[in-house]
RNA sequence: GCGGGUGUGGCGGAAUGGUAGACGCCGGGGACUUAAAAUCCCCUGAGCUUUGCUCGUGCGGGUUCGAGUCCCGCCACCCGCACCA
């Protein structure tokens, strides 16, 4: 009890090498305590640590440290989601190799982690470039394949004619590649699939289960997965043939007043012969596809030669080529109804064509004009033969029926979820396990001869995929005749490689992927942290993917992650100068109310509170703020004001003030005073019960990841403690405040727990015990209310009779006043709470 | 266009229909100090005729003894999806 400030550059690491000494976060499946899983999303390992990770990871590291002390068995582990593209550039860029890079960058950022603190368990961790973690994952692959999960076939890419390679959408940028520049091109290429459209109707259930996921992304998902019923059925066309159309609203059938199809659609392609025809398809296919492209985008069609017979009227309808309609939803070929559907109102309006109502909000208005827009709203069916009369769900359903038992049509579900496309033409990514024999077709690596591993010595000097190029590699043999034959040289998306990571967290036997029995005692993940941006793919994948095992039998568990939570961003002010540059928070300071360069005092202005990103220059680097606060102070930063699902402005006067709370806590943690008698009972008492009423509240908050609250309480205890004079109580609120501050400043609560003799490591000790009876508050504050509007405040024992209350409001001076003799007409009594005159 | 969210002091934000602004940051004043840092104390929504009163949770209505909270109608901003038939 020396020294009077809390040093966490000596203690930060002598308390992280306990912990890691004394193994004190390895989790123990044998372990009889009840068990909780706690994961964050694993990182990329792009070199550094962000802000970002830091407020990830610490949140899940306040839940697994409390989950601990409440007497759980936690598994928090962690590892490298290592494979991409990133490491692919940094070959190109710096030649060195992308395995090189990424281990570099694993080294670096693992020291980082731990220099935080985080309770992690460290045994586990594995990196998915690990051929260990790849091989078993394309043994799962190699499963998925022999249970008819997987497919091949042609499909449209995204092409960069400089890189010679496939590109994602998102790497498409007003039609050229990100990286060359180039214009990409379309290109058909042949891709493995997974079958995710089989497990549709699974996922939008399962979401109804999802209690614990925020609605935001539930919602995403299902608008994601798109499922939409309706009838499909063909015209006969006047050249002899059927065209399949689909629709969401047979119930206006009546009101078609032409067909149109996609432009690469077989009826399309069929007139290409006619230069014309050919010239508007090149024309569609122009068309740009940004956001604001689609929304002024004119609807362009071509009317062909051949018409559609209406299946009721007979009518020839005319059938054009349209620019929007999608080739890849429902048939790629629709029926024109302009009274009711705003393209198809501002097609026909172009081209002149009929709109015909069909729908009216009343019988009596069925002759009623058709206005400036399609009306798409619910209704009575007009003009529409047997239809007439009947609601819009009656009709649907009628003209299902009709069209079932006539033989043309089926009603039919579309979904907007497309199988997903795994294969990428790129090295660094795990090795598709197929050989592409001459004469058995592709066959899967069997699967003793697993893993496949990437080659070492590897070319990025010249453009391409270098598997493909690679002298050696792709040359085998058939596992089945034994002759020459050649590798599947796409890897897989990365997107796979972190569909069941989860899984191998809870297990990792050396001859399998997981073992059944260690999933039965750790999933489902009992809190999930990540950001928003993976509400779709990445969650929607490992859903899938934890589904098709199940399917498979490799295990019980249908949905992988119970409780889902999506933290806001670290976000910080920008600073820009004149010219419209930006500078970085330590190249600017403040004079006065302004702010201005450091370097020349040229004059900055303060902007926009946004994500932090190198591109705006307002990150902050998180070693460096350790290295100056040490690693509590930030956590606690981190947890501290804003909810943890919104935003978080990082600030330098904040963490200052973290840094002072630090020590304020550390002078407090240091006033133990065993000698310490008591002065008043009752303020004495007051303590006590602000402490066991902390240790309620705070556990709530955690529980309830409101950590945002529990600093606030743990504030008002910290300030309630420190007026006190010394006595029992204050000592138990001092060691009260160490419990409850321990899984958010880890570092310092050891610390003073060494200091105040406590038994091992605080990290191993119980949450703090409350006394039920001492919750309970012997005196209340009573509002006063004249016709709702405050008068006065009184002090009353708790659970004083209303007709006491009413009496003491009415002795209220203040009160009195207020009434001014009026004549009161009713009083109302909340008992504790309040009481409310009104005249 | 469709879907979702948010709106409370200078700022981040609290508040089972019951004392709006807890807690933190910024700011102001003071104590200690030769001085600074550190620390501690007080003030800090707006206005007014200041023992106190009035107004105040994006705007306009409503329900209620009582509304930030519930209902109806608007506005603004943010996010997601987007020619999905």
């Amino acid at each position: 009890m020396t020294d009077t400030r809390f040093d966490p550059s000596s203690a930060d690491g002598r308390w992280q090498r306990a912990w890691e000494e004394a193994g004190t976060f390895t989790a123990d499946s044998h372990s009889e305590k009840p068990k909780s899983y706690i994961l964050e999303m694993f990182p990329y390992p792009s070199g550094r640590i962000h802000m970002g990770h830091v407020r990830n990871y610490t949140m899940g590291d306040v839940l697994a440290r409390y989950k601990k002390m409440q007497g759980h068995e936690v598994l928090h582990p962690m590892g490298w989601d290592a494979f991409g593209m990133p490491a692919e550039n940094a070959a190109m860029e710096k030649k060195v190799h992308p395995g090189e890079w990424t281990h570099a960058n694993i080294e670096g950022m693992k020291k980082q982690l731990k220099g935080i603190g985080f309770a992690l368990d460290w045994t586990r961790e594995f990196a998915t470039c690990d051929p260990e973690y790849y091989g078993h994952e394309q043994s799962l692959f190699l499963d998925l394949y022999e249970a008819g999960l997987v497919y091949r076939r042609s499909s449209e890419v995204n092409w960069d004619p400089v890189d010679m390679t496939v590109l994602a959408n998102e790497q498409v940028i007003d039609g050229k590649g990100w990286r060359s520049g180039a214009e990409v091109e379309k290109r058909k290429l042949d891709q493995w699939f997974l079958k995710i459209t089989d497990f549709a109707d699974d996922l939008l259930d399962g979401l109804g289960e999802l209690k614990d996921w925020p609605d935001k992304v539930r919602l995403m998902q299902e608008n994601w997965i798109g499922k939409s019923q309706g009838l499909e059925f063909s015209f006969e066309l006047s050249d002899g043939t059927k065209l399949p159309v689909y629709t969401t609203r047979p119930d206006t059938i009546f009101g078609a007043s032409f067909v149109a199809v996609a432009a690469d659609h077989p009826v399309a392609q069929s007139l290409v012969a006619d230069p014309k025809v050919a010239a508007f398809i090149d024309e569609c296919k122009k068309g740009g596809t940004t956001a604001a492209a689609l929304e002024t985008a004119e609807k362009l069609g071509y009317k062909t030669p051949i018409t559609a017979k209406h299946p009721f009227t007979g009518t020839d309808l005319p059938v054009f080529i349209a620019n929007f309609v999608l080739m890849d939803y429902g048939t790629g070929a629709v029926m024109g109804v302009p009274g009711h559907d705003q393209r198809d109102f501002e097609f026909a309006t172009k081209y002149e064509l009929p709109i015909a109502r069909v729908v009216a909000k009343d019988v009596s208005l069925a002759q009623a004009p058709m206005g400036e827009e399609a009306e798409a709203g619910d209704g009575v069916i007009v003009n529409s033969d047997f239809l007439d009369g009947m609601n819009v769900e009656d009709a649907k359903a009628d003209v299902i029926a009709k069209a079932e038992t006539g033989g043309w049509g089926e009603g039919t579900t579309v979904w907007r979820l497309r199988d997903w496309g795994i294969s990428r033409q790129r090295y660094w990514g795990t090795p598709i396990p197929i050989i592409h024999s001459p004469d058995h077709g592709p066959v899967p690596v069997p699967k003793d001869q697993l893993p496949v591993k990437l080659p070492d010595d590897i070319d990025f000097d010249t453009p391409g995929n270098p598997l493909e190029r690679h002298p050696t590699w792709k040359h085998t043999t058939c596992p089945i005749s034994g002759k020459p034959a050649l590798r599947e040289t796409d890897t897989l998306d990365t997107f796979v490689n972190s569909s069941w990571y989860f899984l191998r967290f809870a297990s990792q036997p050396d001859d399998v992927p997981f073992d059944p029995a260690e999933i039965a005692k750790w999933m489902p993940v009992q809190h999930y942290i990540g950001g928003i941006e993976h509400a779709i793919l990445h969650l929607l994948y490992a859903r899938f993917w934890t589904r098709a095992m199940e399917r498979i039998g490799k295990f019980d568990v249908k949905e992988p992650f119970a409780a889902l939570f999506t933290q806001g961003m670290v976000t910080h002010e920008t600073y820009e100068l004149g010219d419209g540059s930006w500078l970085s928070p330590d190249e600017v300071r403040k004079d006065g109310a302004d702010w201005v360069a450091i370097e020349d005092g040229a004059p900055v202005t303060a902007g926009r509170v946004v994500k932090m990103s190198k591109s705006k220059k307002n990150v902050v680097d998180p070693d460096a703020i350790i290295a100056e606060y040490g690693a509590d102070a930030v956590r606690w930063f981190m947890l501290s004001d804003s909810p943890p699902e919104r935003d978080l402005p990082w600030s330098q006067d904040g963490i200052e003030g973290c840094g002072r709370f630090v020590q304020r806590l550390w002078r407090l943690f240091q006033q133990l005073d065993t000698s310490a008698t008591g002065e008043d009972p009752k303020v004495d008492r007051d303590l006590a019960r602000k402490a066991h009423q902390a240790i309620v509240a705070v556990a709530e908050d955690i529980e309830a990841l409101s950590f945002n609250k529990a600093v606030a309480r743990i504030y008002e205890l910290t300030g309630a403690t420190e007026k006190a004079k010394p006595s029992e109580s204050r000592n138990f609120a001092i060691r009260t405040l160490m419990s409850l501050v321990s899984p958010m400043m880890p570092h310092l609560s050891e610390e003073a727990w060494s200091q105040a003799d406590g038994e091992g490591l605080i990290a191993d000790a119980d949450w703090p015990t409350h006394d039920p009876a001492m919750l309970v508050e012997d005196e209340v504050t009573i509002a006063i209310q004249h016709k709702g509007k405050l008068r006065d405040t009184i002090t009353a024992p708790k659970g004083a009779a209303k007709e006491d209350l009413e009496a003491l409001a009415l002795a209220s001076e203040k009160v009195q006043r207020s009434l001014d003799g009026a004549e009161v007409r009713k009083v109302i009594v909340v008992p504790d709470r309040l009481v409310n005159i009104v005249t």
